[in-house]
DNA sequence: GATGAATGAGACTTCATTCAT
DNA sequence: CATGAATGAAGTCTCATTCAT
């Protein structure tokens, strides 16, 4: 009798979507339990069922969910920001001041499932993917106003740049509080540097001399 | 009659440990259980628990190892290292090709595990800060040599680096084999680049022109 | 729709409660599993935990049920003898042709629990003072119609009388069915002559004379 | 080629019983395992099976032990006190006490026990006979001094008695501390209304008047 | 005598999932 | 739509007992 209110539907499934996203920060995936999520959404057991077939599934959803956001919020701060060093920079300080603290682990957890399964491993590539050519094209940019050394080559740096990043957030979990600007600080360096054409060859190794 | 023997206990140790392992690196900490490591080291359960009180213990044991070996051959590799650049990129070199294609995850996985838990987190900053002084020195030796920055602070840069060492182990998982090669090489260029004393500001942002 | 249904919720409970009983009246708290009682009820161990948090949560239920109930047949005892006497004699007999056999073994048990829980020991305290004013409202009565002893504490001989028939209990155990009548006749005397008061103190040691 | 001496044997025997029974003091029967023994005794397993052919031996050994000093203890008592009042009272006090408290725990627990094993009931019947005896000799033994009523059948009235020494067990677990004192004061009174000739029916119930 | 490595059954508990209502 | 009762496999851990040394 009941329309399937298609709308109300993909409402629903987004509430316990953030429900087992909050859940899943927590603990990490294998360490929230589908009674967790009901609690946390205030729906039963039975009833989750009808939104998502599987555990897995809602695993799924939430990783999507969250590279999506991922890759939208590194799209807005490119676009904001005038230069590739300030965003590369603001995306690092941004990720460190997540309101749920928890996402980080959520990211972890992400890779670390990734390393062994397939299926995540995948989404995580494809993801990837997107987000390196979002950044390419964004060096690119950089590279024909002549912010950027123009003989890095964009697709490989967008990729190398990455990685910093991602280095950036484990950081987080490696050392505690203390010192974090200077590090951040560096690491604008490091990001500098790295963009920066370089001096001719001749010039660098002179410190000593 | 005196047979105590803590020889080959520590040796039984040794081996349930790598069979403990060798099950984590395939499904991460949770996704192995006392069982699966059982059938690995070939033991009974019940036998299990003369070595390790728990599987909290075991998952310590199999941390302090791994870090322990991670510093080890870190050390190592500074050591045969002729430059602070060689060294690191054979670090990241290393890491990517080793025995045991798992430890990326086990080591992804403690990332993860250090997120939420915080006896697992003291561990790894302590490792973290052993590590870190171990790069640092070398840093400074590279300094005095006239072969890295002077004006960098050796802490923070270490600091910086391992950042980046790690971020490369993501690197791993992100992308599927095709152009690593490229990437490492450009690794190369951003550790060069970031070491070495750039050019007087002035000359800096003059491609375009 | 609105299924929610305190009732059947509390009589399954009270069914699990049931099976329970009958397994620790034969096996003590520690000698029947959650396998046990699971098949007593016809449940599986999953559906247990959904009426109960832990084994310890069923013992405590159990142990709060069994006291209640003594504490409810007592003050019927009380209210329908004619005198203290009658009801104390009473009661120890009732309590001797338990149904359930295994209640006593259930009460000793949870005797010797107590000696080693302080959670238990505190409910049986709690409930041991509820018992002891019932039955010092009733001695207290009986003082002020002149058929007890007016110069007993009331509030301690009913503490002594507590002890009294939990050694009867005992004497259920230590001793054979054999002359249990005479031994009941013989508590009622040692009742009566507690509660009564004795003639002068120069009248006592008369007898071999 | 080692003689087997017995000596050394029956000492380490009672060796290992002193340990079990304090184990058992702690935790109860079931909450002492043969682990625990060992290392409170000093011995591996294998060797503590040379002594006991099981747990099950170990218990029943104790068992026997602790009854066996229960009697002797109170055989002295009664030798030692100047009459039956004073002896049952002393035999109370010292059964409170006790330097191990955990005595209360084990005796307690052999009674729960002994309701539902019927190898451990017949030991405690056994034992229960050869006490009521000797309780009974030293009644009769008052009797003919004149100090105890002599229409009170011994054997009966000693059954009795037992139970009251057992409730008053029980009444250290079901009352804290306070006011023990005027409890014990008041079984005084109990027992010794109880084993001293009444008066007359005829001045019993005359308080009111 | 004495050790402690080794076993394997079984204890309590959790959890993803299904289904009658 | 929605509930929550119900399942049963699996997980971690304990423990009495045996046996080679």
């Amino acid at each position: 009798m009941r329309t399937v209110d298609p709308v109300k539907y993909e409402e629903k499934r987004r509430e316990i979507l953030g429900a087992a996203r909050r859940c899943f920060s927590r603990g990490g995936f294998r360490g929230a339990s589908i009674s967790d999520i009901c609690a946390e959404a205030g729906i039963s057991p039975g009833h989750l069922y009808h939104y998502f077939g599987s555990k897995e599934a809602i695993l799924g959803a939430i990783v999507e969910m969250v590279l999506e956001e991922t890759t939208e919020r590194f799209g807005r701060t490119m676009e904001e920001s005038p230069d590739a060093l300030a965003a590369l920079i603001s995306e690092m300080e941004q990720a460190k001041a997540e309101k749920e603290p928890g996402v980080h682990v959520l990211v972890l957890d992400m890779f670390a499932e990734a390393g062994r399964n397939p299926a995540m491993a995948e989404v995580l590539q494809e993801h990837t993917r997107g987000m390196r050519r979002l950044l390419a094209d964004f060096l690119r940019k950089g590279q024909a106003r002549g912010q950027i050394d123009p003989s890095l080559d964009a697709e490989t740096a967008a990729a190398v740049l990455i990685g910093v990043i991602d280095g950036s957030k484990i950081m987080a979990v490696r050392e505690p509080s203390p010192n974090r600007m200077k590090t951040i600080e560096l690491l604008r360096t490091l990001i500098d540097r790295f963009l920066t054409q370089p001096v001719p060859d001749a010039a660098q190794r002179e410190y000593g001399e």
